[in-house]
DNA sequence: GATGAATGAGCATTCATTCAT
DNA sequence: AATGAATGAATGCTCATTCAT
């Protein structure tokens, strides 16, 4: 019914308006958690008016759930596959790299808020925890598939070791939120326990 | 205008009507959130009416520092002794038996809240920073001064023992918030390392 | 646990303070319709802040209930038996002189207003639906019973003539709210037929 | 730019988008009353967007005016003239057929509504008055000209019958749109009186 | 100390309306 | 003419907090 340039043009105007509603979102949240993050300080943010994230989010749980798919894929799919490269050592030092680099932790945050948000609104708690399995799905499939040492270990084990290594990154990295630091020693002594049970390979020896 | 012994009388009685808004502070805002709970959630579950409330704490942060301070303080000087006690496989299994009894986990839940009050309110960053630093500093103390393999550990080594257990148990709590499981086994990778590392005693190898 | 005067007074207080919103509340709705007044219309006109109408009604619709109640109750219990008092030429021009001095119409107003709410919020709908039905009810009751003539009427034939009365009133009483005029004599014609109908007492002559 | 087949066709196009709309209108401002009916409901029911109600009416009052010009002028035109043939039993049994046929009562609703956005938007209200006024002449004049008994009677009697007509009419749908029945002995009882006033001409015997 | 009516700042959300495409 | 993204005024409602009783 019209010209598909001008369509395209329209449905990319949107996309850099959704993208830049996340992208503040991210910011503000981190500041002032999502409670504490207005929508007027998230459009504010973006450059735009209220009303323009009314146009892009059905309220305030859709954005921290398109937040979550967002930010936390990106996690899953840019940022550990990057720590998980080469040795355990020299994993061990990426993440701790990455722990650092990040100020304040969003990950922990938005996955905390997720939970949170959970218990506010029942109504929502099905499409909220939905959202987290996807994290949690896309974090274990990854470490699941991982193996560094080449040695054969049950699936079962390797979901140990997945939910491990997740709760030894946002255990840092809670503690890093907390101001109590989190340097590299301390993930460290957290994951070479868990490279050691991979290389065992078993849970009980 | 009032007997003494109606003095004492109230004292006591305060002390129980304070004690009760704590308890009831920590069921609402375990299920709440502390932004979803309000003060006359609190205050009706403790049995009294808001104005209690207001006679009993400065305002919501003070509560939530006082409930820290009540709950955290607790955890560190009974909850966690008590799992520390034995062989590390023996820690291991109390503290997954520990995570596994308290829903939801209060504790990571404060901490969690802690931070956020600090972001959202920098007026009084100052105090809760405060609050935070005694349960880290409990909770390090504690674990600093543990030792079940009677090997001599730098300070240094010690702390980020502590961090990493720390961590660990906060990871681990957190991942069972989230719905994703934070079983014995995941634990025991967690702690192995840490116990390890306890054992060899320095960082590097 | 305290003077049974100072409760008394407090109850008082919050009596009057109820009853001056629904008075500011009949004001407003009167002039603005029920969207278009706004919560801090009435409670500014009743010389509250809008938190005082929130501790006395729970939201907008429960306003335009009681308010119902209130006003319409009055009506069937006050303003309908003197109107219905002596011959029915002095009903009529009763009538007439009722439906001048009012301005504009609370009573067709308030009936409407409970039928629109009814339809845009169907959650709410059957407690609407009630207290469009005590009004009803009411009346009807109140003009069932009425009889000026000593003619015994089946009750069903009574039921149609109260309807009819009311239908007269509140058809005349809108007529006057769209700027048409509702004269005396245009509710002669209307209570006629139904005085008539009266003396026959039945449908079929 | 467009060739001249094209121009006609676009007219039209418009006059068919245009009656679209209305249709649409009138359906959902008779389910959720006019404030309730949002711009983006009436065009979607009619298969446009939002855009397309802009482009034929220049905002929500206007379309409320256009609507009651087609609905109440049909009324007036059709319906009323379809209902007044006949002996006035036979009226009356034709008005409580239309009254049973109507769900729910758009033509009472109209008004009403037509009545309320002038309380609510005084800077509008001539413009309302006079689509009232449109309706009501239309209505009187029929009315003033019909005449059942071959009597003569005075202009400002025939005014008083007109409007009791018109009063009883609405009042008896106002009814049925309150839930309350309306049924043909109410409306005959109602239109009786009109009738043997007609027939004696003069407003006192 | 406890009560709870009243306050009022703060916020999410709705929706009529505009305008670039 | 029609589209629909963006605007932003308007408003219902929540809830921490105060204070007279």
């Amino acid at each position: 019914m019209s010209a598909r340039g001008e369509r395209l043009s329209r449905t990319q105007q949107q996309a850099r308006t959704r993208q830049r509603l996340l992208e503040a979102a991210g910011e503000v949240i981190a500041e002032h958690g999502l409670d504490g993050a207005t929508i007027d300080d998230i459009a504010a943010r973006a450059g735009y008016s209220r009303g323009a994230f009314y146009s892009n989010f059905e309220d305030k749980v859709a954005l921290l759930i398109a937040l979550s798919d967002s930010r936390l894929a990106a996690f899953a799919d840019v940022t550990l596959p990057g720590l998980l490269t080469g040795t355990p050592d020299e994993q061990i030092a990426a993440v701790a790299r990455w722990l650092a680099g990040t100020e304040p932790p969003l990950e922990v945050l938005l996955l905390v808020e997720l939970a949170r948000q959970r218990l506010q609104s029942p109504e929502r708690a099905e499409e909220l925890a939905a959202a987290i399995d996807r994290v949690l799905v896309a974090v274990e499939e990854l470490l699941t598939s991982y193996d560094p040492h080449g040695v054969e270990v049950p699936t079962e084990e390797r979901a140990a070791q997945a939910r491990a290594t997740l709760a030894a990154v946002l255990g840092a990295d809670l503690l890093r939120h907390l101001g109590a630091g989190g340097d590299a020693r301390t993930l460290e002594l957290l994951l070479a326990g868990i490279d050691a049970g991979v290389v065992r390979g078993t849970g009980s020896p």
